[in-house]
DNA sequence: GTGGTCTAGACCACC
DNA sequence: GTGGTCTAGACCACA
């Protein structure tokens, strides 16, 4: 028997107890990173847990829990003896997700800057600022 | 004997257990923004811990959690025997943490946004889309 | 009958809530400066709780604690029907009062320097510093 | 198996009620001390609340009240599930902070020395009259 | 009456 | 097991 070598080798940011966040909300972002940034496609397989628990140096148990989640929310899929793939539009799926977030983020944004008394000009004037800081 | 009724009615937001975050939080959240959009002034005296427990009908200690954070971030200064007040510059000292966190969600977005691949354009469009929004 | 109108006009630091300490600790610590920076001599008598209660916008109550604790430092002596005054060498004594607690906290403050890894001659240096500040 | 006893086994000064500040304060002095005098590293754990409430004789929730503030401080930080860890520049920081409560000292005791008629050279001379001692 | 501290429980999310 | 939150009581110092 083959064995199957199509395995992308998943490097995550490396996941930290002192990061902020559950571990499992780190791996499940971490993952969402590599897809919405084009270095897992569709169809693409995922590692086993117990391989990226082993990566991770995090228990088997908190990888599981961060697939069920991807798998919720329809980014992946699981198929029985196989393994856990890159759902068909996993990517598209992944950056609709960011999209939206990225959305309800601007809209908390201009409603605390209401409350701190700023103007929605105000507030375009600091992405403005931000994106000129990040141009640097 | 003169009822001193300086003592404005302080009304927040509903307390529920349902809302997203703890609720001393959404206690530490409803005063700060009655600072920040002015119906709560500088010296002005906040209801006991006891009171506004009663009110929200929370426990006594969910309210006293949420006055001592309110203290520790300089909004207010409570005095044994007297009561709770907002601080000199409790106003100035809300918008600023305000302003603080309008940024840094800003800053969020951007970077989610990226990743979804937007361009700062794109969120700067975004984010004149929802000012519409809430003119209409 | 004459009014006696020897009575020093006492003017102490404004007493405020906001302020750090306790409503009494604040005049204690406003009778004392008066004392020990000679505005207040020896035999001189002080305003009655319900004058001095009135000037400082405190309840009498507080007043008297107040000068129950300087009674007790021995700083002032109350006369039945008299009055309260300055103490034969309340002068003395409130000075000595303050070198004592000035060798209290820098005790104190050479003990956490100590924690902080700090030797004698840097904490020396630190002294050295804030006076050159003083002189500005 | 092989039991991990990278848990320092940690000893705190005894905590009492009758000594002066709050229980949770002295938890709070006395880990400060044992981190900035060494004895607990970036990143060491911390026992759990309920560990070391058992040990020192008091209840959970004033040791979980000593954490909060420490991790207020950013000298520990906090993981559900994990444990209670000194945080990366714990010890850096526990060590400024005591810097600077070493500075603060320094300037009450020159304010309440300065009311006492001591110039700043008395006050010199006390600390090194307290060095001295030290030494003994 | 006010706030400040401490206590003994509970349930939950996370690992 | 861990920490996070909430609860219902207590006693004290202060005004």
């Amino acid at each position: 028997m083959v064995k199957r070598d199509r395995t992308h080798k998943l490097v995550l940011a490396p996941i930290s107890a002192a990061a902020p966040g559950a571990l499992y909300e780190q791996i499940v972002a971490g993952i969402k990173r590599e897809i919405s940034e084009g270095r897992l496609a569709s169809g693409a397989p995922l590692p086993s847990f117990r391989v990226l628990a082993e990566n991770l140096l995090v228990s088997v148990i908190t990888v599981k829990r961060a697939y069920e989640e991807l798998e919720r929310d329809g980014i992946i899929f699981r198929k029985q003896g196989l393994g856990t793939f890159i759902s068909e539009d996993g990517v598209a799926r992944s950056r609709a997700v960011k999209r939206e977030r990225t959305r309800a983020l601007l809209q908390e944004a201009l409603r605390e800057g209401a409350e701190a008394g700023l103007g929605g000009e105000e507030v375009l004037g600091m992405v403005e600022e931000l994106l000129g800081e990040g141009e640097r």
